[in-house]
RNA sequence: GCCCCCGUAGCUCAGUUGGAUAGAGCAACGGACUUCUAAUCCGCAGGUCGCAGGUUCGACUCCUGCCGGGGGCGCCA
């Protein structure tokens, strides 16, 4: 498809400039089914190529004057050395008979083609579109595994909201690239080994171990942590009693191991209790953490040698890879082994790239980490490629976000000034959204209260952190992530929940409307069959360039859609005809909200 | 000092990889509830896209240089 061939073209002039292939490299992986501007696209390709006299993608757009314009007569214009209306008109003459797709096509402007839908042809995408249990979603063609790097919260302290970010942005991540149909890995590399764990468990001991487990279990982690560490700091025979630890763990003594276990055992179940709360899909299964990588960081080590990349600065055992440098502007290394002989992250983090290449065959590998470590993360991915681990197929790519930040533009702290930690957050926005439930809506049920609660509270959270670039720090406001009016989850929850209503008052499965082929008779109804055909292309393209952001952007359009369908076509109302025509649209757009909020980690309640 | 990220309406943010007149939501103002959930909707305003050059038919988007904010830059992770 030209299409494709252009895409490509654009991302291989990316790729030399960058000098490592790109997550966006996967754009020309997919070839969408459902989008109507994709079917016009690949309908207008071959009379764009036969103007050409090559391929060429005929750049179909939205735009706001028509359901999409078709933009590809302007550059090929100057190099036909042709005026762009005459090469629109052409494009026009060479595609033939285009009515089964499209209602008119016109030459506008310098040269776009501005081009209107069928209604015809809308209902029978639509209908096809829904009929299919991915809604239209076009599978991947070349299906990758994907190693999705993300959470990794530190054993013995608390979960805080930088974990929230990676853990709900990865979450997502996961969740996309599954339905497209990949082989996803899901890696949580929590911090559970390295010298802090001297101390701790030192700390553990005088704690005595039932009551230490009894604290973690309860997640008092931070008050575990700062004690260890306040001692450590405090107290000399306690520091030389934790070095001496770290040195028996390292050495693999029994009891040493075994009371690192009882720290990571306690820590890794109240983990689990903010996962099960927050609905992300990690488990234990998932748990990859640096312990794991310990018996393989001598091999690195070796592997490295053996290729002569490694030399020894300072003491220490060093790679030094191409375009790094440091304050005084001399080559920078990425550090394989201590000058004390001991291993740190970036050795760690290079195994994991080996384990994840040669043991787990991984294709894509996905850091979700925030974005203060990109110069560590582009070191790791240089000397991988150096060392011959990656190659040119592999996708490396840190999927960088930026921090959560209070009102006042500081980074979030609770009123003692520590970090807020994530469990009381979770907890406040469950209390929040039930509070709102009661208010807005007092004859609903404790317990169904308790539910709706729980998925407007958690869902708004999860959203706020979704919705915007994550790349840039976000300001957390919870009036904001609660209201119904804006780019909200309890505004696409709500949309969800009258939809529900609606059927409930039908008395009427909405099974029963599922092939019914509608009726566009009002522009609401054409533009919301549009938009639910274009779920297809918004999870491509938050998929291929890792941003949950623009399936939230899809979403809120969608529900916006509906919500003017809403007040403007009444439904059970209507004749037969088009009452099944609108609930048909109704059953599609609750099913498209309620899949896109599932890719999102998000519930979508069936009553607010 | 060098490198990376960010800068769009009073506030919070989108902007489909270079297309026509830059879009939402808050807040402000003016409207719509005997109605399928008004937890909603409609209207009205609101802009030197940080600044200045450059590239070209066309720039919020690409390039260069500044300004402002954040982050990183050798044995913590």
């Amino acid at each position: 498809m030209s299409v494709t061939r252009c895409s490509l073209a654009r991302f291989s002039l990316r790729r030399q400039r960058n000098g490592t292939p790109s997550a966006q490299g996967q754009r020309a992986e997919w070839e969408s089914m459902a989008d109507p501007l994709h079917s016009v696209a690949r309908r207008l390709a071959p009379a764009f190529a036969a103007v050409a006299g090559r391929e060429c993608d005929p750049v179909v757009r939205p735009s706001d004057r028509a359901d999409a314009q078709a933009n590809g007569a302007l550059g090929l214009a100057r190099e036909l050395g042709s005026q762009p209306r005459a090469v629109a008109e052409a494009v026009l003459a060479a595609a033939g008979d285009l009515s089964d797709m499209l209602a008119s096509t016109e030459v506008a402007g310098p040269g776009f083609i501005n081009l209107v839908l069928r209604d015809g042809f809308i209902a029978r995408e639509l209908g096809a579109a829904m009929a299919e249990p991915t809604l239209g979603v076009t599978p991947a063609s070349s299906v990758r595994t994907v190693v999705v790097d993300y959470s990794a919260p530190n054993v013995a302290k608390e979960m805080h909201v930088g974990h929230l970010r990676s853990t709900v942005i990865g979450d997502a991540l996961v969740r996309m690239h599954g339905f497209l149909g990949h082989r996803v890995v899901r890696e949580n590399h929590v911090g559970d080994w390295g010298t802090p764990f001297g101390m701790l468990i030192e700390h553990l001991v005088d704690l005595g171990e039932r009551e230490a487990a009894h604290e973690l279990g309860m997640g008092d982690l931070d008050a575990f942590y700062k004690e260890a560490r306040r001692k450590f700091e405090s107290d000399d025979g306690f520091k030389a009693r934790a070095r001496a630890r770290v040195v028996a763990l390292q050495g693999g003594d029994t009891e040493t191991l075994r009371l690192w276990r009882t720290l990571v055992a306690e820590s890794t179940r109240y983990f689990n209790i903010v996962y099960r709360g927050l609905d992300v899909l990690l488990t234990d299964d998932d748990l990859a953490g640096e312990s794991k990588y310990n018996d393989l960081l001598a091999g690195i080590v070796e592997r490295l040698d053996r290729s002569g990349l490694l030399v020894e600065s300072d003491g220490a055992q060093v790679v030094f890879p191409e375009g790094f440098t440091n304050r005084e502007n001399e080559p920078l290394p990425l550090i394989i082994r201590k000058g004390d002989g001991g291993y740190n992250y970036a050795t760690t983090d290079l195994a994991c790239v080996v384990d994840r290449v040669e043991n787990l065959g991984a294709d894509s590998l996905l850091y979700v980490v925030g974005a203060p470590q990109a110069q560590h993360l582009q070191m790791v991915e240089a000397v991988s490629r150096r060392a011959g681990w990656l190659d040119e197929h592999h996708v490396f790519h840190h999927v960088a976000f930026g921090s959560v930040l209070g009102s006042d533009r500081k980074m979030l702290k609770s009123r003692s000034g520590d970090a807020v930690k994530l469990a009381a957050l979770l907890a406040e926005a469950v209390e929040r959204a039930g509070a709102a439930v009661a208010e807005k809506n007092p004859e609903m049920s404790a317990d169904d209260r308790a539910d709706v609660a729980r998925m407007v509270g958690i869902g708004a959270v999860k959203y706020s952190d979704l919705a915007t670039d994550r790349v840039k720090d976000y300001i957390f406001d919870w009036d904001r992530m609660l209201s119904f009016d804006g780019n909200t989850a309890p505004y696409l929850q709500y949309a969800h929940a009258r939809i529900c209503s609606i059927f409930r008052r039908a008395g009427l499965e909405r099974e029963r409307v599922r092939t019914v082929v509608p009726i566009l008779g009002d522009p609401r109804e054409r533009t919301l069959a549009i938009t639910l055909l274009r779920f297809d292309s918004a999870v491509h393209e938050a998929v291929d360039t890792a941003s949950p952001h623009k399936l939230c952007t899809y979403l809120f359009d969608l529900a916006t859609g509906f919500t003017s369908f809403y007040e403007n076509c009444p439904v059970l109302r209507a004749d037969d005809a088009v009452k099944t025509s609108r609930l048909a649209l109704c059953d599609a757009t609750a099913r498209v909200l309620s899949a896109g909020l599932d890719l999102l980690g998000i519930r979508a309640p069936e009553q607010m």
